[in-house]
DNA sequence: TCTTTAATGCGACTAATTCGCAGTTGAAAC
DNA sequence: GTTTCAACTGCGAATTAGTCGCATTAAAGA
């Protein structure tokens, strides 16, 4: 039988203790092979159209258990929902273009360096942080 | 009568073309003593104190209105609600603490600098910007 | 293969916010 | 001061994003 390649994340989801279902299979195969900020509808239609009859809930449970898991990173843009990436190799904060609803990724040394400065400056230490710049094309 | 001292707000709520009602003039007292970041449920709460009978509607109703018109700032930290806090003379940042919820505001002109820099470098124009960041205290 | 218990699908629920509507009222025009 | 009328209000119903209870299924360790 021709089967789909093992996500990247089904190994570590096992790693953590939870159980690779095959709803979870599909959604892992979804995640891996997304480069964008799904919210967890957009999730849900994707994993859908691979495997029809996967309930919207166990898309959000999923999402979940992957959060808490640290498996996943999960933003909260403008709009109300929740939107999921995988936790990238290095931290980066997010331009949005609100023309078009475009994410671009950046990161800055100098401004996270900053940030550590001035929490110690006023005695904190950082547990996180979201740094999302609203954008439009220059012309 | 001895009557409220007008709020600061209402002359500029009539400036905007906007009514200024009853429920409104509550509101922006309310609005104008605080200094924190409250939701519409806290508003809500400190208008009842004030005046009994403003529905919560309104509270929505107006806070959007301000928004929209920039009469005031709207902020979503990690909570699913949004908080309002009076247009401050100079644009600032946020800690928040996540053991108490405690909100400290900082600025700071690099951070700002280097914002505007990377986001030319990348051929767009800032809208708007939003640096949440989540500490402890350090002891 | 058996057993345990996490995970699933479903629909009901919650929390935050919005909306439709009928009645009220600010404030501009008389 | 009175009239006028659209903006505003309170109410409750609707909407949206997400959670939860429950009966059933199925991973995965023994
Ligand atoms: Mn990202
Ligand atoms: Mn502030
Ligand atoms: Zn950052
Ligand atoms: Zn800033």
């Amino acid at each position: 039988m021709t089967q789909t390649a093992p996500s990247i994340l089904a190994r570590r989801i096992q790693e953590a203790g939870l159980r690779l279902t095959a709803p979870r299979r599909v959604i892992l195969q979804v995640l891996d092979s997304a480069d964008d900020h799904p919210d967890v509808e957009e999730l849900h239609r994707r994993a859908q159209a691979i495997e029809p009859g996967i309930s919207i809930a166990t898309v959000y449970r999923t999402m979940n258990a992957l959060t808490e898991h640290g498996l996943i990173e999960r933003q909260r843009f403008d709009d109300g929902r929740m939107r999921y990436e995988a936790v990238p190799e290095e931290h980066h904060d997010h331009f949005i273009d609100v023309e078009t609803g475009e994410v671009v990724e950046f990161r800055s040394d100098e401004i996270e360096r900053l940030q550590q400065d001035i929490a110690r400056a006023h005695g904190f230490e950082i547990v996180s942080h979201r740094l999302d710049i609203f954008v439009r094309r220059k012309r």
